[in-house]
Order: structure tokens, then C-alpha cells, then sequence
DNA sequence: ACGACGCTGACGTTGCGTCAGGGTCC
DNA sequence: GGGACCCTGACGCAACGTCAGCGTCG
């Protein structure tokens, strides 16, 4: 079964633009290209490979991460990316003393 | 007392290209622009405009919010920018839960 | 006069949204 | 044949980094 990008594009709830971006980086590449219209035909396969992507995008993952793992997906890839998002949560944490501090300056 | 550009990254520890950047967009504009020459100078006014900025910076605003609050800051703005940072920390630790889920799943 | 410094474009980054101006399908 | 759908550019956003190519200062 091979489906329009519209029709893809409804399935899997996501944009056609987005369809078009990822199969431009060569993230996700429909299962056949019209090489004379340039029209896209996807696949079951594809939206496999979606769900995937949007997985991985959830977990924090740039679409070049995953576009570099998703075929071999390592466990200490997610530990490096665990490591990231706990430091992310710090930076934050950072983030409210300093506006706390700031605001009680703005008090006094 | 003005100072060229260059002197005046080396005072404020800020690289050339980020001062004509905030000048182009109109954040931080030199006491004095040459309209021959086109170089920019600064006075001491700019060097606590610009501790303001980079403060505000840490504090996790965006320049286009900093240029519409630094001159009339409320308190108000740095409440919702804390709530704003709190949703980041919620967003990251359900980031850190989903990893943790994934992690599991692949290794059962 | 010449080296250090200043200037204005303009492209690269990330992940698409949003037209514009055309072909294509049925 | 015509409306819905597809296509490829190309610009816009945030906040600069990084050349390129050329003018200026002392």
C-alpha cells in the first residue's frame, strides 16, 4: 500500500511540510519518488520509522541524533541524552535562584 | 570617555560581532555612531546597559523580550518567566522518565 | 604607508511555517 | 476541465559565528 504525502500526512498526524523537510535531510525517505512529477509515495515501512522519529524527538533527540542512531540505537546513546536533560534541569534550577535573588533586590 | 568597539568588547567581555548584533537590532546603540565612517562608539552608560542585558540573558530572556522590559522592568515579568522556567523543569523530567521507559524496553 | 581595526553584506545553524508560482491527478 | 493536491524554491524566526571583501585609523 503505498500512500499520497496527503494521505501519509493524515495517518500519522503529522505536516506534509514536515514529511517534505524530513525527506529533504534524509531523515525520513518515502518508499518511491515519481523521478519525472517528483511526487512522494510512502509506506507501512515509513510509518514505522515516524513514529520512531517522533519518539526519539519526545526523548529530547535533534532530528540529526536521531537521523545518526535510530538504525542502531545504543543504550549509552539515551544515557548521554539523560545526562543532557539532568544538566538542562540544573541550568534551570540556576535559572529560579536567580530570578528569586533578582526580584528580592528589586523589593528591597 | 567613548570607546571603539573593539575596547569596548574587551571592558564588557563581549565579542565584537554580539555588540554590532545588538546594535543592529536596536538592544544596545553606541553613545555615538560616525555617519561617514559608520564606526560605532560607547559610552559608560552602555557598559551598565549591557550588564543588564547579559543579566537578563541568564535570567532566560529572549533579546526581543529584554528590549521591551530592561527600560520598565515589573515584577510581574520576572513571575511568569519563573513560571515559564518551571514548566521547562517539568517538561525535562518527563523527558527523564520517558528515556528511563525506553531504556527498560529495550533492554527486556 | 601599513598593520590593526572597523564596516557591511551574506551564508550557516535548527526545524519547520508560510507564501508564491507553477505542474498533476482524476 | 477544473478543483484538490503535488512540486520546488525562497524568506522568516533566534542569536549570533564565521568568512569575504573593502574602508579607516594612527
Amino acid at each position: 500500500m503505498l500512500y499520497k504525502i496527503g494521505d501519509f500526512s493524515k495517518i500519522t498526524d503529522t505536516p506534509v511540510r514536515t514529511l517534505r523537510f524530513y525527506s529533504d535531510i534524509g531523515l525520513l525517505v518515502p518508499e518511491k519518488v515519481d523521478i519525472f512529477t517528483g511526487h512522494r509515495y510512502y509506506g507501512d515501512a515509513q510509518i514505522k520509522s515516524l513514529k520512531l522519529i517522533q519518539k526519539l524527538k519526545d526523548l529530547g533527540f535533534s532530528l540529526d541524533e536521531i537521523r545518526n542512531n535510530m538504525n542502531n540505537l545504543s543504550d549509552s546513546v539515551l544515557l548521554r541524552k539523560r545526562a543532557e536533560v539532568m544538566n538542562e534541569i540544573d541550568e534551570c534550577k540556576k535559572k529560579i535562584k536567580m530570578i528569586d535573588e533578582f526580584r528580592s533586590q528589586l523589593k528591597g
